[in-house]
DNA sequence: TGCAAGAAAATTGTATCCAATTGACGAGAT
DNA sequence: ATCTCGTCAATTGGATACAATTTTCTTGCA
């Protein structure tokens, strides 16, 4: 039997998608009645679901004028690499004293998969970067650590988007090999080095760009995965 | 004028400093007709304070079942206080490095309203040594840290209501003092030692009580706070 | 007495409805 | 031409109504 879901789970993972896969862009306006009614649901559901959004800190509401897709400022770009770094040298640490046994086999297959779609530039090469770690963090076993992880990592997927024009995958696929080789030689300090390294080259960067669009049409290729 | 704030947000608060002060014991039931009629508002503003408190980890909700005030299992408790001995040590590493001018007098000041409580082992004491976590957050600048190590504060305090028969806040207060002193010379190794003795030594413990009690006599205590 | 099946009550999931606030637009005065 | 003020459309804040699901209580039977 299929795992029950509620309706509200649903929009707020579509919308989550939509977001990081730039679909919507930041700032862009996110009205209930327009997003319920291309997901065939009424605003209640789309609230909860934009009320999860903002505790995740990817949209931000504004009283009596409703949600938008965040348009994190540098400076809040710079404390989440600051909390990142910092939980992701956690994550490190405990997978060096303790990673499941079968933790390099996922690593390994991750990373397969990211190099099949290297050199492209597009939302799957975004999400699969931003998966590496979120796997890493869910490998410690530590369920508080991998939320925090996974919601930090969304939000630099989010700022990248914004301040960033390439990700050069490429190179991220690459210290993702060595970041596995670190943990699995046991070397925490060196696995962190090169994590900074690696969060710290993806936050260097700082151009920006903006492309307006219609919510209606870029919600009907997200909606069609609702079974209504 | 009055600050503007939404229903939601005050019920959400009352709730809040409900279960943190152990009004709501853990696994305490919270329907949303009971806690709604209590605080004069409808079954709608309760549900948005729920979805948020669940995202706090304060409340766990099951499927057609309702809300109940979480209870956090000992592995669970290891997992959180694991997260936040690392999110702490990131705040002194911070603080170390670049604490406000007016840091120490807010800091000092605090530890003196906790001293004026020395002995009691309430609510209120429970709060203030939370808030002493916080306020040191807050004093890094960084928003998104400050928010997840007051999260995990309050789900601190939350464990150790369940688990812990005194909080010995005495030794507690003690201890904020030395980790202040030690921020101030500059000693973020010093810092992080104590602060970790600080965290283990509340954490160690692990003794279990329950007391069951009424849903809506407790609120009646909080629900004059909302001005209906 | 104990157990199982079904009906009734309670509670949540979702949709719709009304009120309040905000932002935009335009007319008139300076 | 610009600034101000008032009206109006659009959208959210909140409440109520209905449907679906779970739990509990009752009742019949072994």
């Amino acid at each position: 039997m299929t795992e029950k879901t509620t309706l509200t789970d649903a929009v707020h993972t579509l919308l989550k998608r939509a977001i990081i896969e730039q679909a919507l862009k930041p700032g862009m306006r996110l009205p209930e009645d327009t997003v319920g009614e291309q997901f065939g649901v009424s605003r209640t559901i789309v609230r909860h679901a934009l009320v999860r959004l903002e505790n995740e800190g990817l949209v931000v509401t504004r009283r009596n004028r409703g949600a938008f897709v965040a348009e994190p400022s540098l400076e809040e770009a710079k404390q989440i690499f600051e909390v990142r770094r910092a939980l992701e040298a956690e994550v490190i640490r405990i997978l060096v004293e303790r990673i499941p046994s079968s933790g390099f086999d996922q690593l390994e297959a991750h990373v397969r998969s990211e190099e099949s779609v290297r050199g492209k530039d597009g939302p799957v090469s975004i999400r699969l970067a931003g998966e590496f770690h979120t796997l890493l963090a869910e490998l410690t076993g530590n369920a508080v650590l991998s939320r925090y992880v996974g919601e930090v990592v969304l939000r630099c997927s989010l700022i990248m988007a914004m301040y960033a024009k390439s990700h050069s995958s490429d190179c991220a696929v690459d210290e993702h090999s060595q970041i596995i080789q670190a943990i699995r030689a046991g070397d925490a300090a060196r696995a962190t080095q090169i994590m900074d390294h690696h969060l710290g080259a993806v936050a260097g960067r700082a151009e920006l760009e903006q492309k307006p669009d219609s919510v209606s049409s870029i919600l009907s290729r997200y909606g069609k995965e609702l079974a209504t």
